[in-house]
DNA sequence: CAGTCATTTCAGAAATTTCTGAAATTGAGA
DNA sequence: TCTCAATTTCAGAAATTTCTGAAATGACTG
Protein backbone atom coordinates (compact mmCIF):
# COMPACT_ATOMS: atom_id res chain seq x y z
CA UNK A 1 0.00 0.00 0.00
CA UNK A 2 1.82 2.72 -1.33
CA UNK A 3 0.11 6.18 0.09
CA UNK A 4 -0.71 9.69 -1.78
CA UNK A 5 1.55 12.66 -0.94
CA UNK A 6 -2.23 13.78 0.31
CA UNK A 7 -2.72 10.90 2.50
CA UNK A 8 0.80 11.10 3.59
CA UNK A 9 0.75 14.53 5.29
CA UNK A 10 -2.68 13.93 6.76
CA UNK A 11 -1.19 10.75 8.39
CA UNK A 12 1.89 12.28 9.44
CA UNK A 13 -0.31 15.57 10.86
CA UNK A 14 -2.94 12.97 12.90
CA UNK A 15 0.05 11.17 14.09
CA UNK A 16 1.66 14.62 15.27
CA UNK A 17 -1.41 16.39 16.93
CA UNK A 18 -2.17 11.92 19.09
CA UNK A 19 -0.33 13.25 21.71
CA UNK A 20 -2.25 16.80 22.22
CA UNK A 21 -5.65 14.55 21.37
CA UNK A 22 -4.72 11.85 24.48
CA UNK A 23 -3.93 9.38 21.86
CA UNK A 24 -0.40 8.01 20.52
CA UNK A 25 1.02 8.46 17.29
CA UNK A 26 0.17 5.21 15.65
CA UNK A 27 -3.33 5.16 16.72
CA UNK A 28 -3.81 8.54 15.41
CA UNK A 29 -2.02 7.60 11.81
CA UNK A 30 -4.41 4.96 11.99
CA UNK A 31 -7.37 6.79 12.25
CA UNK A 32 -6.02 8.67 9.68
CA UNK A 33 -6.22 6.48 6.95
CA UNK A 34 -8.99 4.85 7.44
CA UNK A 35 -10.75 8.04 7.52
CA UNK A 36 -9.37 8.93 4.32
CA UNK A 37 -9.87 5.56 2.54
CA UNK A 38 -12.93 4.84 0.47
CA UNK A 39 -12.71 1.55 0.97
CA UNK A 40 -12.00 -0.61 4.68
CA UNK A 41 -8.68 -1.16 4.93
CA UNK A 42 -6.95 -4.89 6.69
CA UNK A 43 -4.20 -4.90 9.46
CA UNK A 44 -1.92 -5.95 6.90
CA UNK A 45 -2.41 -2.94 4.59
CA UNK A 46 -2.66 -0.57 7.42
CA UNK A 47 0.81 -2.21 8.97
CA UNK A 48 2.56 -1.23 5.74
CA UNK A 49 0.92 1.68 4.90
CA UNK A 50 2.14 3.05 7.76
CA UNK A 51 5.87 1.48 8.10
CA UNK A 52 4.66 0.17 11.77
CA UNK A 53 4.93 -3.29 13.44
CA UNK A 54 1.83 -5.87 12.65
CA UNK A 55 1.90 -5.81 16.28
CA UNK A 56 1.36 -2.11 16.73
CA UNK A 57 -1.83 -1.93 14.62
CA UNK A 58 -2.90 -4.77 16.13
CA UNK A 59 -2.75 -2.43 19.84
CA UNK A 60 -4.14 0.23 17.66
CA UNK A 61 -6.59 -0.87 15.91
CA UNK A 62 -7.98 -2.32 19.35
CA UNK A 63 -7.12 1.30 21.18
CA UNK A 64 -9.69 3.00 18.24
CA UNK A 65 -12.36 -0.17 19.07
CA UNK A 66 -12.63 0.57 22.61
CA UNK A 67 -12.97 4.23 21.29
CA UNK A 68 -16.27 3.16 19.15
CA UNK A 69 -14.20 5.19 16.40
CA UNK A 70 -13.98 1.99 13.89
CA UNK A 71 -16.34 -0.44 12.44
CA UNK A 72 -15.00 -3.56 11.85
CA UNK A 73 -15.89 -5.44 8.28
CA UNK A 74 -15.69 -8.97 6.81
CA UNK A 75 -15.81 -9.81 3.02
CA UNK A 76 -16.96 -13.49 1.79
CA UNK A 77 -14.80 -15.81 1.06
CA UNK A 78 -11.47 -13.89 2.93
CA UNK A 79 -11.07 -13.82 6.87
CA UNK A 80 -8.74 -10.78 7.21
CA UNK A 81 -11.00 -7.89 9.63
CA UNK A 82 -11.23 -5.03 7.34
CA UNK A 83 -11.62 -1.26 9.34
CA UNK A 84 -13.44 1.71 8.50
CA UNK A 85 -14.26 4.66 10.11
CA UNK A 86 -18.18 5.54 10.49
CA UNK A 87 -19.18 8.01 7.11
CA UNK A 88 -21.02 10.38 8.68
CA UNK A 89 -18.87 13.53 10.10
CA UNK A 90 -21.48 13.82 12.75
CA UNK A 91 -21.77 10.46 14.41
CA UNK A 92 -18.00 10.21 14.59
CA UNK A 93 -18.22 13.91 16.11
CA UNK A 94 -20.81 12.52 18.76
CA UNK A 95 -18.72 9.35 19.40
CA UNK A 96 -15.45 11.85 19.80
CA UNK A 97 -17.56 13.91 22.44
CA UNK A 98 -19.06 11.24 24.21
CA UNK A 99 -15.89 8.88 24.82
CA UNK A 100 -13.80 12.06 25.79
CA UNK A 101 -16.83 13.25 28.21
CA UNK A 102 -16.87 9.77 29.94
CA UNK A 103 -12.88 9.41 30.11
CA UNK A 104 -12.12 13.12 31.01
CA UNK A 105 -15.27 14.27 33.08
CA UNK A 106 -17.29 11.88 34.24
CA UNK A 107 -14.45 10.41 36.58
CA UNK A 108 -13.90 13.56 38.22
CA UNK A 109 -17.56 14.14 38.72
CA UNK A 110 -18.03 11.00 40.43
CA UNK A 111 -14.54 12.36 42.41
CA UNK A 112 -16.43 15.17 43.39
CA UNK A 113 -20.01 13.90 44.31
CA UNK A 114 -18.16 11.56 46.68
CA UNK A 115 -15.95 14.12 47.74
CA UNK A 116 -19.53 16.18 48.78
CA UNK A 117 -20.88 12.80 50.32
CA UNK A 118 -17.77 12.89 52.80
CA UNK A 119 -20.08 15.95 54.46
CA UNK A 120 -18.81 19.06 55.74
CA UNK A 121 -14.91 18.98 57.03
CA UNK A 122 -14.88 22.38 57.91
CA UNK A 123 -12.89 23.85 54.56
CA UNK A 124 -15.40 26.04 54.38
CA UNK A 125 -14.24 27.89 51.23
CA UNK A 126 -13.07 23.93 49.84
CA UNK A 127 -15.90 22.66 49.77
CA UNK A 128 -18.18 25.53 48.08
CA UNK A 129 -15.28 25.58 45.32
CA UNK A 130 -15.69 22.04 45.34
CA UNK A 131 -19.76 22.19 45.21
CA UNK A 132 -19.60 25.41 42.51
CA UNK A 133 -17.51 22.92 40.34
CA UNK A 134 -19.94 20.00 40.43
CA UNK A 135 -22.57 22.30 39.71
CA UNK A 136 -21.06 24.07 36.78
CA UNK A 137 -20.37 20.31 35.20
CA UNK A 138 -23.80 19.54 35.72
CA UNK A 139 -24.81 22.41 33.97
CA UNK A 140 -22.64 21.87 31.01
CA UNK A 141 -23.20 17.90 30.69
CA UNK A 142 -26.99 18.31 30.91
CA UNK A 143 -26.86 20.46 27.81
CA UNK A 144 -24.63 18.47 26.57
CA UNK A 145 -26.84 15.56 26.70
CA UNK A 146 -29.95 17.40 25.47
CA UNK A 147 -27.84 18.45 21.97
CA UNK A 148 -27.07 14.84 22.02
CA UNK A 149 -30.33 13.60 21.79
CA UNK A 150 -31.21 16.78 18.58
CA UNK A 151 -31.02 15.56 15.45
CA UNK A 152 -28.28 16.33 13.50
CA UNK A 153 -30.58 18.74 10.72
CA UNK A 154 -31.70 20.66 14.51
CA UNK A 155 -28.35 20.86 15.65
CA UNK A 156 -26.86 22.00 12.05
CA UNK A 157 -28.96 24.98 12.54
CA UNK A 158 -28.55 25.72 15.84
CA UNK A 159 -25.07 25.76 15.08
CA UNK A 160 -25.52 28.41 11.75
CA UNK A 161 -27.71 30.22 13.71
CA UNK A 162 -25.31 30.86 16.21
CA UNK A 163 -25.62 34.47 18.28
CA UNK A 164 -28.83 34.98 16.39
CA UNK A 165 -29.71 32.34 19.24
CA UNK A 166 -29.01 35.12 22.20
CA UNK A 167 -32.36 36.60 20.77
CA UNK A 168 -34.09 33.83 20.93
CA UNK A 169 -33.35 33.36 24.42
CA UNK A 170 -34.20 36.84 25.74
CA UNK A 171 -38.22 36.22 24.83
CA UNK A 172 -37.87 33.45 26.91
CA UNK A 173 -38.59 33.72 30.72
CA UNK A 174 -36.87 31.39 32.84
CA UNK A 175 -34.56 31.00 36.21
CA UNK A 176 -31.71 32.63 36.21
CA UNK A 177 -30.36 31.94 39.45
CA UNK A 178 -27.23 30.32 38.83
CA UNK A 179 -25.44 33.08 37.81
CA UNK A 180 -26.58 35.14 41.03
CA UNK A 181 -24.99 33.76 44.32
CA UNK A 182 -24.40 35.33 47.45
CA UNK B 1 1.31 23.74 54.36
CA UNK B 2 0.05 20.79 55.57
CA UNK B 3 -2.89 20.03 53.18
CA UNK B 4 -6.74 19.62 54.27
CA UNK B 5 -7.80 15.50 53.68
CA UNK B 6 -10.25 17.43 51.42
CA UNK B 7 -8.00 19.42 49.37
CA UNK B 8 -4.97 16.36 49.46
CA UNK B 9 -7.81 14.15 47.77
CA UNK B 10 -8.66 16.83 45.42
CA UNK B 11 -5.24 17.45 44.70
CA UNK B 12 -4.46 13.70 44.03
CA UNK B 13 -7.59 13.12 41.95
CA UNK B 14 -6.60 16.33 39.59
CA UNK B 15 -3.03 14.79 39.34
CA UNK B 16 -4.53 11.10 38.24
CA UNK B 17 -6.41 13.39 35.63
CA UNK B 18 -4.06 14.98 34.42
CA UNK B 19 -2.56 12.85 31.87
CA UNK B 20 -6.36 12.36 30.19
CA UNK B 21 -6.21 16.32 30.04
CA UNK B 22 -2.68 16.75 28.52
CA UNK B 23 -0.85 18.31 31.47
CA UNK B 24 1.60 16.29 33.65
CA UNK B 25 0.68 15.20 37.33
CA UNK B 26 2.52 18.54 38.64
CA UNK B 27 0.21 20.52 36.55
CA UNK B 28 -2.67 19.28 37.89
CA UNK B 29 -1.95 19.15 41.33
CA UNK B 30 -0.69 22.66 41.64
CA UNK B 31 -3.91 24.08 39.70
CA UNK B 32 -5.83 21.65 41.47
CA UNK B 33 -4.11 23.09 45.01
CA UNK B 34 -4.41 27.18 43.98
CA UNK B 35 -8.02 26.33 43.14
CA UNK B 36 -9.09 24.96 46.77
CA UNK B 37 -6.86 28.25 48.28
CA UNK B 38 -9.00 31.02 49.36
CA UNK B 39 -5.73 32.81 49.39
CA UNK B 40 -2.65 33.09 46.64
CA UNK B 41 0.07 30.92 47.40
CA UNK B 42 3.57 30.97 47.08
CA UNK B 43 5.96 28.38 45.21
CA UNK B 44 7.44 27.74 48.51
CA UNK B 45 4.10 27.14 49.90
CA UNK B 46 2.84 24.67 46.37
CA UNK B 47 6.04 22.61 47.09
CA UNK B 48 5.91 21.68 50.55
CA UNK B 49 2.02 21.22 50.24
CA UNK B 50 2.48 18.72 47.45
CA UNK B 51 5.89 17.33 47.92
CA UNK B 52 7.72 18.07 45.14
CA UNK B 53 10.61 19.88 43.79
CA UNK B 54 11.04 23.62 43.28
CA UNK B 55 12.17 22.89 40.11
CA UNK B 56 9.27 20.96 39.36
CA UNK B 57 6.78 23.79 41.05
CA UNK B 58 8.45 25.95 38.60
CA UNK B 59 7.67 24.96 35.87
CA UNK B 60 4.95 23.73 36.44
CA UNK B 61 3.29 27.53 37.14
CA UNK B 62 4.88 28.12 33.89
CA UNK B 63 3.14 25.88 32.17
CA UNK B 64 0.13 26.85 33.88
CA UNK B 65 0.90 30.77 32.77
CA UNK B 66 1.16 29.52 29.21
CA UNK B 67 -2.45 27.98 29.85
CA UNK B 68 -3.57 31.30 31.67
CA UNK B 69 -4.95 29.32 34.04
CA UNK B 70 -3.33 31.21 36.74
CA UNK B 71 -2.54 34.84 38.06
CA UNK B 72 0.14 36.12 39.69
CA UNK B 73 -0.16 38.57 42.85
CA UNK B 74 2.07 40.28 44.79
CA UNK B 75 1.66 41.62 48.56
CA UNK B 76 3.42 44.78 49.84
CA UNK B 77 6.66 43.95 51.32
CA UNK B 78 7.51 40.79 50.46
CA UNK B 79 9.01 39.94 46.51
CA UNK B 80 7.76 36.22 46.38
CA UNK B 81 5.36 35.84 43.59
CA UNK B 82 1.92 34.31 44.70
CA UNK B 83 -0.76 32.51 42.25
CA UNK B 84 -4.19 32.23 42.04
CA UNK B 85 -6.65 30.57 39.97
CA UNK B 86 -9.78 33.27 38.78
CA UNK B 87 -12.58 33.50 41.18
CA UNK B 88 -15.23 32.91 38.82
CA UNK B 89 -15.50 29.16 36.88
CA UNK B 90 -17.07 30.39 34.04
CA UNK B 91 -14.21 32.43 32.77
CA UNK B 92 -11.78 29.83 33.74
CA UNK B 93 -13.93 27.31 31.17
CA UNK B 94 -13.66 29.82 28.70
CA UNK B 95 -9.97 29.93 29.17
CA UNK B 96 -9.66 26.29 29.26
CA UNK B 97 -11.97 25.92 26.16
CA UNK B 98 -9.82 28.48 24.25
CA UNK B 99 -6.58 26.84 25.13
CA UNK B 100 -7.68 23.71 24.25
CA UNK B 101 -9.39 24.93 20.82
CA UNK B 102 -6.05 26.79 20.09
CA UNK B 103 -3.61 23.60 20.89
CA UNK B 104 -5.85 20.72 19.80
CA UNK B 105 -8.39 22.38 16.84
CA UNK B 106 -6.52 25.61 14.97
CA UNK B 107 -3.30 23.80 13.81
CA UNK B 108 -5.48 20.70 12.22
CA UNK B 109 -7.52 23.44 10.32
CA UNK B 110 -4.74 25.53 9.38
CA UNK B 111 -3.17 22.23 7.56
CA UNK B 112 -6.43 21.17 6.00
CA UNK B 113 -6.38 24.08 4.63
CA UNK B 114 -2.73 23.93 3.33
CA UNK B 115 -3.85 20.67 1.91
CA UNK B 116 -7.07 22.16 -0.05
CA UNK B 117 -4.83 24.79 -0.93
CA UNK B 118 -2.47 22.62 -2.92
CA UNK B 119 -4.80 21.48 -5.02
CA UNK B 120 -6.68 18.39 -6.46
CA UNK B 121 -4.19 15.49 -6.66
CA UNK B 122 -6.64 12.88 -8.13
CA UNK B 123 -7.46 11.55 -5.19
CA UNK B 124 -10.82 12.59 -5.10
CA UNK B 125 -12.21 10.55 -1.91
CA UNK B 126 -9.59 12.07 0.62
CA UNK B 127 -9.84 15.10 -1.32
CA UNK B 128 -13.67 15.14 -0.49
CA UNK B 129 -12.60 14.01 3.14
CA UNK B 130 -10.34 16.60 4.32
CA UNK B 131 -13.05 19.61 2.62
CA UNK B 132 -16.48 17.92 4.62
CA UNK B 133 -13.57 17.74 7.76
CA UNK B 134 -12.74 21.39 7.54
CA UNK B 135 -16.05 22.42 6.90
CA UNK B 136 -17.39 20.75 9.62
CA UNK B 137 -14.45 22.62 12.02
CA UNK B 138 -15.56 25.41 10.19
CA UNK B 139 -18.90 25.11 11.48
CA UNK B 140 -18.15 24.13 15.12
CA UNK B 141 -15.45 26.77 16.19
CA UNK B 142 -17.52 29.22 14.46
CA UNK B 143 -20.84 28.36 16.64
CA UNK B 144 -18.39 28.27 19.38
CA UNK B 145 -16.63 31.89 18.53
CA UNK B 146 -20.43 32.91 18.82
CA UNK B 147 -21.39 31.38 22.34
CA UNK B 148 -18.00 32.76 23.16
CA UNK B 149 -19.25 36.44 22.61
CA UNK B 150 -22.24 35.59 25.07
CA UNK B 151 -22.24 37.23 28.37
CA UNK B 152 -22.22 34.58 30.99
CA UNK B 153 -25.71 35.41 31.93
CA UNK B 154 -27.32 34.51 28.65
CA UNK B 155 -24.66 31.67 28.38
CA UNK B 156 -26.24 29.90 31.26
CA UNK B 157 -30.16 30.98 30.39
CA UNK B 158 -28.90 29.02 27.00
CA UNK B 159 -28.03 25.70 28.36
CA UNK B 160 -30.89 25.75 31.34
CA UNK B 161 -33.10 25.85 28.19
CA UNK B 162 -31.10 22.57 27.12
CA UNK B 163 -33.62 21.01 24.44
CA UNK B 164 -36.33 23.21 24.66
CA UNK B 165 -34.22 25.26 22.19
CA UNK B 166 -35.18 22.53 19.49
CA UNK B 167 -38.36 23.93 19.65
CA UNK B 168 -37.33 27.30 19.33
CA UNK B 169 -35.08 26.35 16.32
CA UNK B 170 -37.87 25.26 14.46
CA UNK B 171 -39.90 28.88 14.10
CA UNK B 172 -36.27 30.28 12.81
CA UNK B 173 -36.26 29.51 8.80
CA UNK B 174 -33.28 29.49 7.43
CA UNK B 175 -30.88 27.46 4.92
CA UNK B 176 -30.16 23.59 6.13
CA UNK B 177 -28.03 22.76 3.01
CA UNK B 178 -24.80 21.82 5.05
CA UNK B 179 -26.61 18.60 6.24
CA UNK B 180 -27.85 17.03 2.71
CA UNK B 181 -24.65 16.68 -0.07
CA UNK B 182 -24.93 14.46 -3.09
C1' DC C 1 -6.18 -33.66 13.44
C1' DA C 2 -2.22 -31.37 11.20
C1' DG C 3 -1.40 -27.30 8.65
C1' DT C 4 -2.01 -22.61 7.68
C1' DC C 5 -3.38 -17.99 8.08
C1' DA C 6 -4.85 -14.15 10.99
C1' DT C 7 -4.71 -11.96 15.18
C1' DT C 8 -3.35 -11.10 19.97
C1' DT C 9 -0.33 -11.06 23.79
C1' DC C 10 3.60 -9.83 26.12
C1' DA C 11 8.45 -9.16 27.72
C1' DG C 12 11.80 -6.25 26.94
C1' DA C 13 13.90 -2.37 23.90
C1' DA C 14 13.43 2.24 22.44
C1' DA C 15 11.59 6.66 22.82
C1' DT C 16 9.56 10.19 25.28
C1' DT C 17 8.11 12.70 29.25
C1' DT C 18 8.56 14.05 33.88
C1' DC C 19 11.14 15.27 37.72
C1' DT C 20 15.23 16.55 40.47
C1' DG C 21 19.37 18.89 42.30
C1' DA C 22 22.75 21.98 41.24
C1' DA C 23 24.10 25.93 38.96
C1' DA C 24 22.86 30.21 36.70
C1' DT C 25 20.10 34.26 36.47
C1' DT C 26 17.34 38.03 38.11
C1' DG C 27 16.36 41.93 40.55
C1' DA C 28 15.45 44.57 44.89
C1' DG C 29 17.59 46.71 48.62
C1' DA C 30 21.83 48.07 51.15
C1' DT D 1 28.35 47.85 43.22
C1' DC D 2 27.49 43.95 46.22
C1' DT D 3 24.42 40.73 48.58
C1' DC D 4 20.96 37.75 49.02
C1' DA D 5 16.41 35.83 48.39
C1' DA D 6 13.61 34.20 44.72
C1' DT D 7 13.14 32.10 40.55
C1' DT D 8 14.57 29.78 36.31
C1' DT D 9 17.29 26.79 33.60
C1' DC D 10 19.13 22.59 32.40
C1' DA D 11 21.66 18.10 32.25
C1' DG D 12 20.89 13.86 33.58
C1' DA D 13 18.04 10.38 36.49
C1' DA D 14 13.68 8.26 37.00
C1' DA D 15 9.30 7.05 35.42
C1' DT D 16 6.18 6.20 31.93
C1' DT D 17 4.62 5.24 27.38
C1' DT D 18 5.18 3.38 22.96
C1' DC D 19 6.75 0.03 19.92
C1' DT D 20 8.75 -4.38 18.31
C1' DG D 21 9.67 -9.31 17.48
C1' DA D 22 8.68 -13.65 18.97
C1' DA D 23 5.63 -16.75 20.83
C1' DA D 24 0.88 -17.98 21.88
C1' DT D 25 -3.87 -18.32 20.62
C1' DG D 26 -7.74 -19.06 17.71
C1' DA D 27 -10.18 -20.77 13.95
C1' DC D 28 -10.95 -22.51 9.45
C1' DT D 29 -9.57 -26.34 5.77
C1' DG D 30 -8.29 -30.31 3.77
Amino acid sequence: MKLTNLQQEFVLHFGEMGSRWGINRTVGQIYALLFLSSEPLNAEQITDGLGVSRSNTSMGLKELQSWNLVRMKHFPGDRRDYFTTPEDLWEITRILIAERKKREIDPTLTKLRELEMEGPKGDDYAEARIAELREMIELMTGFYDDMEKLETERLVKMMTLGSKIAGLIDKTSGALSLTKRK
